[in-house]
DNA sequence: GCCAACGTTGGC
DNA sequence: GCCAACGTTGGC
């Protein structure tokens, strides 16, 4: 089993959202090295540390877990939808989404108090100018992760 | 709202 | 293939 994050803004869609609908289609990446995990890295089984970015507090917000891997994402094929992308061909697919299922929400973990941890030094997050919307996380930063939200 | 960092596009 | 211009991300 191996561990991602997964940013998004709370605005757009949330932990709380994802509570609601308990499953959903992770779409409208558009970013290759995004999509090259979401297409061939994120696996059944997989956690996910869920990132809210962009907004108040900044940070992880809880975990949820794969259930369907990569497949087409259908708002690429849309020209009403907002992620249209007419250079993706149902024969030749540019964007990939994976489903993700509700795990559990906690207190949010703010961006300020993860950059203190020193066991979380290396993870892609807190690197200098890390934009990337889909990472992987180790597993020992995942469980740390875990564990400081059982602190707060 | 600013702007640093990064990715993408397109002219050459 | 280079690289300037442009667009986006996302913290502050």
């Amino acid at each position: 089993m191996r561990y991602w994050l997964l940013k998004t803004e709370p605005t757009s869609y949330s932990i709380e959202d994802l509570k609601r609908d308990t499953v959903t289609m992770w779409d409208g990446v558009r970013n290759y090295q995004a999509r090259n995990f979401l297409r061939d890295e994120l696996k059944r089984g997989d956690r996910v540390l869920f990132y809210h970015s962009s907004t108040e507090p900044i940070g992880i917000a809880g975990v949820a877990e794969v259930v369907k891997e990569g497949y087409p994402d259908p708002t690429a094929f849309d020209p009403k939808d907002h992620h249209y992308d007419p250079d993706s061909k149902k024969d030749n697919p540019r964007w990939y989404v994976v489903d993700i299922k509700f795990v559990e929400a906690f207190k949010v973990i703010p961006l300020s108090v993860l950059k203190k941890e020193r066991a979380l030094g290396r993870m892609p997050l807190l690197q200098r100018g890390q934009r990337l919307s889909v990472q992987p996380v180790a597993k020992g930063e995942f469980e740390h992760v875990l564990k400081m939200a059982k602190r707060l």
